[in-house]
DNA sequence: TACTTGGTTTCACTTATTAAAACCATTGTT
DNA sequence: AACAATGGTTTTAATAAGTGAAACCAAGTA
């Protein structure tokens, strides 16, 4: 093999710590995975492993499951994502804007963000409706199928919307799913030129969701919030108060994060 | 020093990750800090922290604050999180008992394991009542003066309990908080005699909690169920009832949980 | 402009990780 | 009961990989 030295992992990439963040994916993918089976998932000799193994699990970061003894994600990592949270700035400039969005509509108020291509909720208030499709914080979709998806990507470079495109495959979910990059590209257009994001029943039928960018005071998009729900409180004659209100929250919270908009 | 290959650092914990592991829980302890900062408190020259960093941050497991510049957990942990609950055979095994608790009470019902030494909320349905106190998942308090730490540390070793008491020091932080370690030794016989722990305002004035312990199928404490609220609720007349409902809601996860309780 | 602060990059040194292989404990099979 | 199979644990020499000193750079500030 070419070792000019070359194909570089990064160059300063810690190959021992990337190894063990993999071992940590691999856990909260598959939930639960034995010795053996880490060994093969990294391709790494079984005492290598074990060691990784071994040095989370003493820190608490794994726990090996009592029923199969196999491997699975520690409790620890709970305390983690809470600190993570309470000090997530975007979710508290964020919280006072999304209660004033649910009092006033009653729908599900969405916060999310782009993690690894695809859309992560980062909190949610849930409808009070009876008839409600709600996702729980931590959740994941697909950002092309997704108001809060369209509304970041609409504000990326579009070569980044490209490769996220690619990344994800623009797979179809329903009838409405944006499935080509051409399709997609144009939308994405006229969620920037508008300002937010429609999602009619592209991720599941009978739902519709309005989704408006959140920005951070370099004015890089670093979010969306979204207003979801059943599809017949999201009529064309309702949309515009809607989108404006929403529009209105996100520009709120980008403005709490420092955010001056230009002129 | 007496370097004979001696005091090693468990001898099979590879270093890197374990400081790795270490700059993750300083972020969340916390919140952000810089270079530098972590430079000083993991006590490692610059280059060597900021390779530290930039292999975390490469993968999501932290960011960049926009603000200052420093770092911080990234939203990648709230994924890892999301799959763990998901995954958790405590959590799933104990969410229908907790649901059937909270409609017969109203009040909040917990669900705590212990972490690092301290009581872990890893599930709560909140109470319905106005009068309520409820932490969040995710949140933290001392096993001492908590129903649910107690109940967890009356099923350890007494070596074990005695370890966390000095660890955590038995803070006081009420006048029922019980403060000394001969007292507590009493208090955790009593609660493994009669099967579940009281929390009589020991944390919070005014609140009081009934816990009982959940075993998995090793007949090991895996965590506790506790309901609480406040202290009218729970009075002398009303906490057999609670107390006999508690322990059943407990034995019937332990039992989900694959615990055959012997005779 | 010079000074400071905090982040980024380089590179020779050597320690800490690797990987092969042996070992052990448990479980299931004949 | 003996045997093989499976999966986890421990050892060790070889060396790849991480360290740490120091230089570099960029941004802010006096």
């Amino acid at each position: 093999m070419d070792k000019d030295l070359a194909d570089k992992p990064d160059r300063y990439t810690i190959q021992t710590i990337d190894k063990a963040l993999t071992l940590i994916e691999l856990l909260a993918e598959r939930g639960s995975l034995s010795l053996i089976e880490l060994t093969e998932l990294l391709d790494q000799p079984k005492s290598s492993t074990y060691r990784i193994i071994l040095t989370l699990q003493n820190r608490g970061f794994i726990d090996r499951d009592d029923e199969d003894g196999k491997y699975c994600l520690g409790y620890k990592q709970l305390m983690l994502t809470r600190s993570m949270l309470e000090r997530s700035s975007l979710r508290t400039a964020a919280l006072a804007e999304m209660k004033k969005l649910s009092e006033r509509y009653g729908d599900t108020v969405n916060l999310g963000v782009l993690v690894d291509g695809e859309v992560l909720y980062i909190e949610i208030l849930e409808s009070q409706h009876p008839l409600r499709m709600t996702d729980t914080v931590g959740s994941r979709s697909p950002f092309h199928a997704t108001g809060i998806g369209k509304a970041i990507a609409s504000q990326l470079p579009e070569e980044e919307a490209r490769e996220l495109a690619e990344r994800c495959g623009l797979k179809r979910l329903t009838a409405n799913t944006i499935g080509e990059w051409d399709r997609l590209r144009a939308e994405l257009e006229a969620v920037r030129a508008r300002g937010y994001a429609l999602d009619d029943q592209e991720i599941v039928e009978g739902a519709r969701c309005v989704a408006a960018p959140v920005f951070n005071l370099h004015g890089k998009v670093e979010g969306a919030i979204s207003l979801s729900g059943a599809m017949h409180r999201f009529g064309a004659d309702k949309l515009d108060d809607i989108a404006a209100q929403v529009v209105l929250a996100a520009n709120a919270v980008s403005r709490k994060m420092g955010y001056r908009q230009i002129e």
